[in-house]
DNA sequence: GGTATCGGATACCGCTCGGTATCCGATCTC
DNA sequence: GAGATCGGATACCGAGCGGTATCCGATACC
């Protein structure tokens, strides 16, 4: 039930190219670090969990604080990515767009658990090493400021004006994306699916949206 | 020779009384463990910041674990009649009182900042160690229920009808204590002072604008 | 006031981890 | 095809940690 027999290039005698092991290394760590901890999971445990050994770490990132920042560089530039392709399909209303990211970023797969779990390592090591000097504040930034940006084009495109600031619906997208996460994985009855999507298009004016259905329902509240 | 001076009780030699101890080993737990991590925080800082040895800690707490759960006996308690405590007030109107309690939540002294670094640990501890025989998990969950009861109690008090059933209203306020606080440590100017409250206003069915009585005519500088 | 007891201090142990030096074999170059 | 080179494997080290056994002095008890 682990992740197969062996789990990518065996003992065996062929040596993989230089991208293959850095992924695999880089996917090591990021399960492994979320399932264990950043300080609770060894170095050993990363390089055994992608095939590898120590050395290999070593040889591709220097050094444990250099694993970590590589894994920042390459998970926060992936959620960004994310998130701004789930808002950004044209065709939808904001409120839809609105739940279309709720319902994207509360999809409750393994990879989300996962990316949730490191996140939060990855911030309390930012927060305690002080606002300096640090990678990742600056891309977690970054996200929110193209989050607002979004949400600002999107309700001028609509016509729609929010009850709050761009910048602030962008802050509170984040904080329900990772505080619902919270929530969710410790008692997942309490946060159903559509929470998300429901709040996003409360926040962003939507007003009581009991309308579950996927595109703009009949009973469209709100058409002029 | 002088060993130094010591924090708190001095190197003196008065013996200080049991509770005391106890008291100041576990200040100085959530203070260090905040900071550092609970794995990061060994048990020899925890007991150098109370002023004693590591001996104290073995002697009250029995292990690292245990003083890890005494920790979360004391502390979750702590925070349900705080929360509590903000949202009890029966002379104010429903939104009022979720502005009072998201002001409450928010208040950006260093004790709230500390523990929300310490809740997000302990959390990260229930998630590894399975949802089995984990007081953490059964502390929130009561916690949550007490929230949901809460709001209900005071929309029908209120007569308002709630945008979203008052079980998710708690999961959201949850949700954005946590959320919220984390954007904000990682960057206060992102998260004004007032956001929380208005938020808690539009799940509570407050309208779009953060009038709660005496606050803002309404005259703001709204264009479209 | 002499003794028992309790509780924190001290010394110590085994283990794990990050890091380094070194080795060795597969690939690359000519 | 023979040597150069690169990169992961291996062996090893020192530090720091949780935990334990023991000590010792201040309080409690009669």
């Amino acid at each position: 039930m682990s992740t197969g027999p062996t789990p990518l290039p065996a003992a065996g005698r062929r040596r993989p190219p230089r991208d293959e092991v850095r992924r695999a290394l880089l996917d090591a760590a990021a399960r492994t670090f979320a399932r264990q901890g950043i300080d609770g999971a060894s170095l050993d445990d990363v390089a055994a969990a992608a095939g590898f050994t120590k050395g290999a770490v070593y040889s591709n990132f220097g050094s444990k604080e250099g694993l970590v920042a590589a894994l920042v560089d390459d998970r926060v530039s992936a959620y960004l990515d994310l998130g701004l392709a789930a808002v950004d399909d044209p065709a939808a209303t904001l409120p839809e767009r609105a739940r279309a990211l709720g319902d994207r970023l509360t999809a409750a797969s393994d990879e989300q658990h996962d990316w949730h779990l490191l996140f939060l390592q990855l911030w309390q090591r930012a927060v305690r090493t002080g606002p300096a000097d640090d990678s990742f504040v600056r891309r977690h930034g970054e996200l929110r400021a193209a989050v607002a940006e979004a949400v600002a084009n999107h309700a001028e495109q609509a016509g729609t004006e929010l009850p709050l600031p761009a910048a602030s619906v962008a802050t509170l997208l984040l904080a329900l994306s990772n505080g619902l996460a919270i929530e969710r994985m410790t008692d997942p009855a309490a946060v159903p699916d559509d929470l998300m999507g429901r709040v996003l298009a409360l926040l962003v004016g939507g007003g009581t949206t009991g309308t579950t259905g996927g595109t703009t329902g009949g009973t469209g509240p709100d058409q002029r």
